[in-house]
DNA sequence: TCTGGGGTCCTAGGACCC
DNA sequence: TCTGGGGTCCTAGGACCC
């Protein structure tokens, strides 16, 4: 069987933990800019405060009630994140880290599920202070479906029995499937799919034809057959990508050249951290979609001749991409660097007649990379990135409690 | 006035190969 | 008048996830 461990509202449980006092007020917890709301505790759940939502919507009721709204820190909710699966792990079962704030775990044993389950949830709570919803079933969509329940219940529910089961499918609008967003739950609609239950049930072929080879899986998932194995071999990532929406609208060519820099510098030293090479670079860069200015996206991208984390080789063809895609007369709102075709530093195909002088610059990079790092601060930076720093804003971010020794949680006596 | 960032997988169509 | 079958790789776009 699988189990899904789900932690509930992550990112706000995370701040409730380093400031108890917030804990019976509703959190919020910001995305980028300060922009929309990407996380909200059960009191700001219960004042119907929509997940996505801009966060200038709740101006009025900010004011009025006591409302602590963050910044996001992700360096403090991924150091809690580590915490977490090390203590999954500890159980020893095969396991999967799904994202941030999930794993599957893998029981291959008839045991006391409950038992298990609610031991698993209680360490957490001991050792890390975070509340999880554990889900069991035979399939990761059943367990994905059973998760989402124990959190409206006591927080764990095993989904062995074929009558439960179809009882808790019944209540289940299709969209809340793992792997039915809002446009395959429309397709469902055409066909009289109304709920997990109907879909359950209905014809393969059709399902088949009209969802393709996804939809087929998910659907013989909810009939308890294996579609989705554990992926442990997530380590492997296929692209890494760094994109940013600007604070203030920007239309130079000059000013677009420094924050693609800025995005392809962060990328190239990404990949040293991982100790990967790229061979695929793209950029986009777009208007917002969303007033009532001119609208213009373009994308466009380039393989390289050899493999590289190279931060000046990475910024130059970064560079060269948009001057193509360049058009001026508009407000820019958003760009970014996706790298993919990702391969190991140390198997790396060089071109026949390339120059061999990358090796120590390599060196020099990750040596700026060390300095960085030890001074908790880019210091050292190419100035095609632009000196000009705060790219976006965030004023009301928490400290980082775990992992920087100036910041660390000072406990009056 | 102000609306996130980082991923995965699949499909259709085009261009090419023998 | 009649014009094959079996592949690969790439790209753009669409759908999904957290």
């Amino acid at each position: 069987v699988f189990a899904l461990i789900d932690c509930n509202n992550f990112y706000a449980s995370v701040e409730e933990l380093f400031e108890p006092k917030i804990k019976n007020h509703p959190v919020l917890v910001l995305s980028n800019n300060d922009g929309c709301v990407i996380a909200r505790n059960k009191k700001a759940k219960e004042m119907n405060i929509k997940m996505g939502d801009p966060i200038f919507y709740y101006k009025k009721l900010i004011e009025n009630k006591k409302i602590f709204v963050f910044s996001s820190n992700f360096t403090l909710y991924g150091d809690i994140s580590n915490r977490i699966m090390q203590i999954i792990k500890s159980f020893n079962y095969e396991m999967e880290i799904y994202s941030i704030d999930e794993a599957f775990i893998y029981i291959d044993e008839k045991s006391d599920y409950e038992k298990l389950l609610k031991k698993i949830k209680s360490k957490i709570k001991k050792y890390v202070g975070i509340d999880v919803s554990i889900g069991l079933a035979k399939t990761k969509t059943l367990s994905k479906l059973a998760s989402f329940y124990a959190k409206k219940e006591d927080g764990v529910l095993v989904l062995d029995d074929e009558n439960k089961i179809d009882e808790y499918l019944k209540k289940t609008d299709t969209s809340d499937i793992w792997g039915i967003g809002k446009q395959l739950s429309n397709k469902l609609k055409n066909l009289y799919i109304f709920n997990a239950y109907d879909f359950k049930y209905y014809n393969e072929n059709i399902i088949k034809k009209k969802l393709t080879i996804n939809g087929l899986k998910t659907k013989l998932e909810l009939n308890e057959t294996v579609c989705y194995k554990l992926n442990e071999s997530m380590n492997c990532r296929k692209s890494i990508s760094s994109t940013r929406s600007f604070a203030s609208k920007i239309s130079t060519l000059n000013s677009l050249n420094e924050k693609i820099s800025f995005f392809a510098a962060s990328i190239a030293k990404k990949l040293r951290d991982k100790k990967l090479n790229t061979s695929f670079l793209s950029i986009f860069i777009t208007t917002s979609f969303l007033n009532e200015d001119k609208k213009y996206f373009n994308s466009i991208s380039t393989t390289l001749d050899i493999a590289t984390s190279n931060t000046t080789i990475l910024i130059k063809i970064a560079k060269n991409l948009l001057k193509e895609i360049y058009k001026e007369g508009y407000f820019y709102k958003k760009a970014g660097v996706i790298v993919s075709n990702l391969s190991c530093e140390n198997e790396n195909q060089d071109d026949f007649f390339s120059k061999k002088d990358d090796e120590n610059f390599l060196k020099l990079l990750k040596k700026i990379d060390l300095i960085n790092y030890k001074k908790n601060k880019k210091l050292i930076y190419f100035a095609a990135e632009g000196i000009e720093k705060n790219i976006s804003k965030s004023n009301k971010k928490s400290k980082k409690y775990t992992t920087n020794f100036q910041e660390i949680l000072k406990i009056k006596i």
